[in-house]
DNA sequence: CACGAACCGGACGATCTATTCCACTTTCCG
DNA sequence: CGGAAAGTGGAATAGATCGTCCGGTTCGTG
């Protein structure tokens, strides 16, 4: 049980203790600052939370979106496995259905984690790793419910990139106000994908330009 | 045709024409930086692509706020009417649709619009006024489009509010990589409204949530 | 324990933006 | 026309935040 277990992507040498433990509390102070106020908190607030100088914060995390990064990469890691799990609910349209409202009520937790998902960073590899699977897992996901037709045959993937960025803007505006108004706009949109009498629809976003609208919103301060 | 018919809202003396130029010139400027770029454009922005100094600027418009008021102080009219007129529409059914895509477009092609609408200036009579008359309108557009059927019966005023922000989430995080993304959403939504056979939703937001969400999103810099 | 390397925290300089100040210019009116 | 008042531009002030530097401290090893 080593040091450097306990640092994902590590490369260098193993962390002095002092080092580890303001490293680990950066961490906790920037998870619970993002998730409150969104990714863009002062980096002094960040290591005033975590009770250490702004030097150290940046001596571990020479960016924002280093740190940005190291805080969120567990939660991404749940994100992709959120997939996995939808796909092994036996009924095909309760595993959608629950995957969508799950990754919203993530989104709705946490305000630094709705920015996260819908914004790419091109330098973390393990966001975009996690972003890769959960795509995959999405793809299988949809085709089982569409096999059983309870999900509209139009539905693409890019639907669902959609309805982060839609929910994003519900829980960014209702904030605390109005803590459970996300899930009505999910039940709504639910239905409309479920639609078994369902009226067409325009073009959908193709996944380029998907992507590059999430290529769009930046990290505060990412390359 | 006097010069202070032309500035609504005016209280004092009537501008000297120099000024009065310069404060269109303003607010063209504005209008144009706003609608690209949102509404936390640089003052010194705004000053330069009206060819004034700040100063000037200052002078008409002592804060942002009040910038941002007298930007949209017609496209907020323009809001407003935008319901009257789909109470015109005999079919109350393609009224309310059309009112939701007409409202939602609006959004689409101003960014800094997208935002004032999903916020409250206590301080500005006219946005507040805009406001009130086009949600009175809204209520009765609502239960014209139930009585027909068209409608389902639990849907609620706020839900309007909540498309809006939800559409934001989308306009703004698409912008122009995907600009039609949001009809899709829209599309989405009005079928999930118009269901015949709905299920049920979760508890809509009260009214006094949702005001408070509006408030929640200040503009840069109001007071 | 003693010493070097790693680490720490706060001060510092740079950048960006809102807002104010002031010396100079333009309009308006008698 | 000519002076007062209104208006103007740009420099200056003020506050926030990023990211770096440096003198002093702590860890861990011989």
């Amino acid at each position: 049980m080593n040091r450097e277990a306990g640092r994902p992507g590590a490369t260098g040498p193993p962390l002095r203790v002092d080092a580890e433990r303001n490293r680990d509390r950066i961490l906790v102070a920037a998870r619970e600052a993002f998730a409150v106020r969104g990714l863009d908190v002062p980096m002094e607030e960040v290591a005033r939370r975590a009770g250490v100088g702004v030097a150290t914060l940046y001596r571990r995390f020479p960016s924002r979106s280093e740190l940005i990064a190291g805080a969120f990469e567990a939660k991404m890691a749940a994100y992709a496995e959120a997939v996995e799990q939808a796909l092994a609910e036996p009924d095909a349209w309760v595993g959608f259905a629950g995957y969508v409202e799950r990754v919203c009520a993530m989104q709705a937790e946490d305000r630094g984690f709705t920015n996260v998902l819908t914004m790419t960073f091109p330098s973390c590899k393990a966001f975009e790793a996690a972003r890769d699977r959960s795509h995959a897992g999405l793809v299988q996901l949809i085709e089982r419910a569409k096999a059983i037709s309870k999900l509209r045959t139009d539905f693409v993937p890019e639907d669902l990139v959609m309805v982060l960025m839609a929910n994003a803007g519900v829980v960014s505006a209702t904030g605390d106000a109005a803590p459970d108004a996300w899930r009505r706009l999910v039940a709504y949109l639910l239905q409309a994908f479920a639609a078994p009498n369902a009226e067409p629809l325009p073009e959908p976003p193709t996944p380029s330009q998907m992507y590059r609208a999430l290529l769009r919103a930046r990290a505060p301060d990412a390359g």
